[in-house]
RNA sequence: CGGGGUGUAGCGCAGUCCGGUUAGCGCACCUGGUUUGGGACCAGGGGGUCGAAGGUUCGAAUCCUUUCACCCCGACCA
């Protein structure tokens, strides 16, 4: 962990916003609140997209594309969904530029004003479900499983690099039932593989719950969230799953014959992640040398850097080396030999340690006498020697440490992280001076959410899906209360 | 939209209060040499409409006016 997060609180987005730009991951743009992902970044968020796109196939659904413009009219079918879009919207009002003709530069064309404007997709429920209209007749045609890898726009007040930028990349799944229970088995299954997800692969430890009324998508009868709790003790909202209702197919009138030849609405649902977990990814287990990937995820996972004073050792140490590569290769294993001579190791293993790479191998005279070779991990910082007998084994088995020892990190961190309140004075007492999840009793009632909110700026984060019934009385206004729910401050 | 800050070489900055040689430093880059087990060193070199526009002045990075962009804090955030 690194040092002293909590309570570098003030400078904590500064330090965040340094290290994206160190490593490499990505910069900010020419253009308000979006960035530019960098080929380090990228490679990162394609691990990612190949995993996730894996489980998706494995839990039946298949890929598909809709526009990036949806016409306005359709943001005014679903009553909430407007209501929670309307105020960051990007809208198309125009499709040509023409010449200045008061000056050098160009200007739209008023001449091209559309006759209904287009509204950049900031989520596509509408669009697809004005699709899915065409798609369904029959119970026959039910379920439809699909999901878009897309980017969208929201013109959010306040960005911050993955976390919540103007444009963003994500995936999102559209799915349409027959039956209520079929699409809540379908929302409650595909938080899941979020969770799996974020624990098995990111190495990120997760809450799986459902969030409040009040922190509902717009148009959801039911939102599943996972989330996370980073290093600073805010936590990070990292996937949602929806369980949409009729609401959608109301709105657009999708219905389909039963078996028994009655008409009835679709049942929905849909459910994404995006490139904040980027950010989760970086919040989590980065240290002060830099980011630190989970082997899973990392575009490099063996680094292996070359000490030598001439040419001559250079090419000794190359053919010691080669059939490690080889032999890690053929484990699946991505290595980098990193052979510039312009650099000095010293300079290198700080690259690659602020890079996250997980493993570095070094290696130099002293080691070909030896028939040895330095060993150093990136989550623990140790250096060991190993012999080179077998490396590429002892390589794999390291790898699968350090990703069950970052998972094991994070999780003892937020369990260390985690406390209960039973008074309200308890509760601001956590949240200024320990920060983390707080787990409290509330009355149920979006009022006393509200005032929470603006009180102590906490939210509920969720309400855990194995949460036990407990008797209590609600932190804020006394009432009782059946249950502990998750309070924190978020990003 | 409020409060604060910053724009000077690819990156990071000094210089601005108090106007005055040819606008400087570190990193990076190029050449040569010595180096290389935790961000090497020496020598030489290239690179700038000082965010933009207007004004004051013999003279502006520096003063005045206007404007743009970005960052941080807040409001906002399925």
């Amino acid at each position: 962990m690194a040092k002293d997060l909590t309570t570098r609180n003030e400078n904590y987005s500064q330090w965040y916003n340094d290290l994206v730009v160190k490593a490499e991951l990505a910069d900010n743009s020419a253009v308000r609140g979006c960035m530019v992902i960098k080929p380090y970044g990228y490679a990162i968020w394609e691990k990612m997209q190949a995993q996730l796109d894996k489980m998706f196939k494995e839990t039946g659904h298949q890929n598909a594309y809709f526009p990036l413009f949806i016409p306005k009219s359709f943001f005014s079918r679903e009553a909430s969904h407007v209501e929670g879009f309307a105020k960051e919207c990007a809208v198309v009002t125009h499709y040509r530029l023409k010449n200045d003709p008061d000056g050098g530069g160009v200007v739209v064309d008023p001449e091209a004003k559309l006759e209904e404007e287009l509204i950049v997709r900031p989520t596509s429920e509408t669009i697809i479900w004005d699709t899915y209209r065409s798609w369904i007749q029959s119970y026959r045609d039910l379920p439809i499983l699909v999901n878009q890898w897309a980017n969208v726009v929201r013109w959010e007040m306040r960005t911050r690099m993955f976390l919540r930028t103007t444009e963003f990349l994500w995936q999102e799944g559209h799915t349409a039932h027959a039956t209520s229970e079929e699409a809540m088995e379908e929302t409650v299954k595909m938080i899941g593989v979020y969770a799996d997800f974020a624990e098995k692969h990111m190495a990120i430890p997760v809450l799986k719950g459902v969030k409040s009324p009040n922190e509902r998508f717009a148009g959801a009868v039911e939102t599943f969230c996972i989330e996370a709790l980073m290093q600073d003790g805010k936590a990070l909202q990292a996937g949602t799953s929806h369980f949409l209702g009729q609401n959608f197919a109301k709105a657009f009138e999708v219905q389909f014959l039963t078996k028994e030849n009655k008409l009835e609405y679709v049942w929905a649902t849909s459910w994404g992640v995006s490139t904040r977990l980027m950010g989760a990814l970086i919040m989590s287990h980065s240290d002060d040398n830099g980011l630190v990937l989970p082997p899973k995820l990392a575009p490099i996972q063996v680094v292996i850097v070359p000490i030598f004073k001439k040419e001559e050792q250079l090419e000794e140490i190359r053919k010691t080396v080669l059939p490690i590569i080889d032999a890690l290769k053929q484990k699946g294993i991505s290595v980098k030999f990193d052979d510039r001579d312009n650099l000095t190791p010293g300079w290198k293993f700080n690259e690659y340690e602020l890079k996250g790479v997980p493993v570095r191998l070094a290696i130099g005279q002293r080691d070909i006498e030896n028939g040895t070779i330095e060993v150093a991990r990136r989550d623990t910082l140790e250096k060991t020697s190993y012999q080179l007998v077998d490396i590429e084994t002892k390589i794999e088995h390291l790898l699968e440490n350090i990703q069950d020892n970052l998972y094991q990190k994070a999780l003892s961190f937020r369990e260390s992280s985690t406390h209960t309140a039973d008074t309200w004075e308890e509760f601001l007492d956590i949240l200024d001076n320990k920060a983390g999840f707080v787990e409290a009793h509330w009355d149920g009632t979006a009022e006393t959410e509200q005032r929470i909110k603006e009180e102590s700026k906490a939210t509920i984060r969720c309400i855990p899906l194995d949460s036990k019934e407990e008797e209590g009385k609600c932190i804020f206004s006394g009432k009782p209360s059946k249950q502990r729910v998750v309070f924190a401050r978020a990003y």
